[in-house]
DNA sequence: GCAAACTCTTGTCATAGGTCAAGAAAAACA
DNA sequence: TGTTTTTCTTGACCTATGACAAGAGTTTGC
């Protein structure tokens, strides 16, 4: 099911005529609660209150369905995505078909900020693992803010740096681990996002999405992720049911890693 | 041969002390000259000669020979690094003494920023592929300029992310290419760089450094590296003379990607 | 200009991981 | 609740790429 998102309609977008930035309190309950919403995001952190009520001009809210393309490799980008509920996954095709899964983008996290900064189209597809939830900032309203605050452009900075890192990190895992050890080290890495990153004993941890989905992102085929699922069963190191992972002693599997 | 380079010696420094930013013509010819040298890199391009001459009290010029490491993974970052002379490889080890080089840096070229900006040790290892000349430029001048100038940010934000774009570029690669397509790829692109990209025709260009090393770039062994670019020559694609590549017909070599 | 030290090739063999195809199990739906 | 659709497993087989080893070329250094 690939669905083509649908051309926003006008009045989705906030008027983006430029408002005076005097000090008057806003009265407009929609624009507090989309303020209210981006002041969640690191990236705004910090900011006055006032400060993001101005990003708000520049805010649309967008629901989509799961199966939904927010964009395609190649469509202009004309600002980022801050996800509030559900997953976007980001992939790219190749000419004969096969697609390879990037990231899964979840609720909390932003897409789309380093394209945004280069005034080049989209390299990479988005598109919605369930019905989602998001935000979208403009370009505009993010250049207009770093002209003004340089404190601003160092959260920017910030972020663009982790997520090199991130990215530098996904490189080494590719080229230098086995399957079973990228899939190992999904598990302890994920352990670590929803739980408290437990040392040792057990932990049940759900999957976020399709299996197949996680094993395109570890680039590794559903079939193969499915064997080495099960090898690792065989050992011991997990139980599975459905989307569920129980891992019985999380220390035991870490220590399988060497 | 791995060589550890030697602590950096004190007189290597410039004086670190606030001068006042007075606009007061510097007399100091090394001053100049470094000014000069940095005044080439792309991220310094636009600045005005006094802002430029300000960094070069936290610039220091470093001579390398063949095999110096620069620095390891988890050594401490206090800058970033501009390539004037020689090549650098940046790379990681595997706890198995296996090497994966990620990138292949070049005279103009720098490396180090997004570690930087983030506080973070190196995640990476720098070592020189031939004897080298690069400028150090510290942190610390960095931040400073980043306060006082929105636009120096601005270039360093477009600086990270073209860096994020030609890091997802090379995910892409590495997991949706072949191993043939990967160096095809490559030879493409050493021709735009060095040529001036050539639609069709013949074309020589000479490798910048061992093909161990390309190979690795490319993440693939010597040896298969090897077995491919020999595949290429008995498709009359390619000839190969020591470290030079002719290419009868590049746009053939282009076609045979499809 | 020779020896030592790298680098590159080539052969043989091993294997991680991919492909294709058919069921089984779950989810979604109606 | 049963039916359809999607997702997951499993089997048999294949292939791109890696590992090891030995030799052939090339540089480098004295």
């Amino acid at each position: 099911m690939i669905l083509r998102e649908p051309p926003p309609c006008a009045s989705m977008f906030a008027p983006e005529h430029h408002a005076p930035r005097s000090g008057e309190r806003p009265l407009d309950p929609e624009t507090e609660r989309l303020a209210a919403l981006l002041a969640q995001a690191p990236l705004f952190n910090g900011l006055a209150h006032d400060e993001i009520v101005h990003f708000t001009r520049g805010v649309r809210e967008q629901k989509v369905e799961k199966g939904v393309v927010l964009f395609h490799r190649g469509d202009p980008c004309h600002g980022f995505h801050l996800v509030l509920a559900g997953q976007i996954k980001l992939a790219f095709t190749s000419a004969d078909g096969h697609e390879k899964v990037i990231e899964i983008i979840r609720a909390g996290q932003t897409f789309g900020e380093a394209v945004m900064f280069m005034d080049k189209p989209y390299v990479v597809m988005a598109q919605a693992l369930t019905d989602s939830t998001l935000l979208h900032i403009s370009k505009h309203v993010m250049f207009d803010e770093m002209g003004r605050d340089p404190m601003f452009c160092r959260k920017i900075i910030a972020g663009l740096a982790q997520r090199l890192h991130h990215l530098i990190a996904d490189v080494e895992t590719y080229s230098l681990r086995s399957g079973r050890e990228r899939i190992i080290g999904y598990l302890l890495r994920e352990d670590e996002l929803d739980g408290e990153g437990h040392a040792s004993g057990a932990v049940s941890l759900r999957l976020p999405t399709s299996k197949g989905t996680i094993a395109s992102r570890l680039n590794l085929t559903q079939e193969h992720f499915s064997r080495i699922l099960h090898e690792l069963i065989d050992a011991g190191l997990i139980e599975v049911e459905g989307r569920t992972i129980h891992i019985p002693d999380i220390g035991r599997l870490r220590k399988s890693l060497n």
